[in-house]
DNA sequence: AACTCGCACAACCGCGTTTTT
DNA sequence: TAAAAACGCGGTTGTGCGAGT
């Protein structure tokens, strides 16, 4: 059995909003604030799903929200992220005050891509595939061997604890592992943040605009001292085969 | 003028995570 | 502690509109 439906779909609107629910919304969050969503259809009169209405609220409605065109640093700060995370669309879009995570995944999917292609990156859509394979191989290098009565290969027969090279509980960062800290720091140890080597080009000319190079280290290095997002964000590291060192 | 096509973006869906009861 | 509800995310789909024929 399914999860039930977050509401009954043959008594909602669906489609595109009038600009009298736009209101009707506006009016209910500046008097009772963003939140609860499921009983805001009652509340604010609207016939709609209370998932909708927070999408309408936080993608289009709120007034913190930019609704021009993205400016080339910001669009810098797109290509860079996605080349370090991938499609983590809601980081991103914290990274860009203004913008929401579907802004930035349909400026991504419709604009960028295209762009990134014509300029030739061959890392457009193999930026994060790319980032695991040295990792991998040398990240494994601590995980416990296989052998006689214990030939674990696949990610779900290890656990968070094997990860870690006494067993123990994790108590180093993941990022601290040689191999990430390889991908995303030089080797005098400072962080790479976005950089031309990673985005496959290099015309000297510096793209960065919203975003300073020290915002994107801080952020990455928020990143780094994470590391369970860390694996999230780079499932490829648990992919299936894997080849122990 | 009518039609088709492609693009941009808004909205939806399913599911995982977090919070509340 | 478990179940339910709410929230949030990322992928996908739908819709409107302008350009081209």
């Amino acid at each position: 059995m399914g999860r039930p439906p977050c509401c009954d779909k043959s008594n909602v609107r669906r489609g595109l909003w009038t600009a009298e629910e736009d209101k009707k919304i506006v009016a209910y969050v500046s008097t009772h604030g963003a939140g609860n969503w499921a009983s805001v259809p009652k509340k604010a009169g609207l016939k709609r799903c209370g998932k909708s209405c927070r999408l309408r609220w936080t993608n289009y409605l709120r007034p913190d929200l930019k609704h021009d065109d993205f400016t080339p640093g910001e669009e810098q700060t797109i290509i860079s992220l996605h080349a370090k995370i991938g499609s983590r669309w809601s980081i991103i879009a914290h990274q860009l005050p203004g913008r929401t995570d579907n802004d930035v995944k349909n400026y991504w999917n419709t604009k960028l891509k295209k762009k990134l292609i014509q300029r030739g990156s061959t890392l457009v859509d193999h930026a994060v595939e790319l980032l695991p394979q040295p990792a991998r191989l040398c990240s494994f290098a601590f995980l416990p061997q296989p052998h006689a009565g214990n030939n674990r290969r696949s990610p779900s027969d290890f656990s968070w604890t094997d990860l870690t090279p006494q067993g123990g509980l994790p108590t180093f960062p993941f990022a601290e592992a040689p191999p990430l800290r390889g991908i995303f720091q030089d080797e005098g140890g400072e962080i790479c943040g976005g950089t031309p080597a990673i985005l496959g080009e290099d015309d000297g000319d510096d793209h960065r605009g919203a975003s300073s190079p020290s915002d994107i280290n801080s952020f990455v290095e928020s990143l780094l001292s994470r590391d369970d997002e860390m694996m999230w964000a780079f499932p490829e590291f648990l992919n299936d085969p894997f080849v122990c060192p």
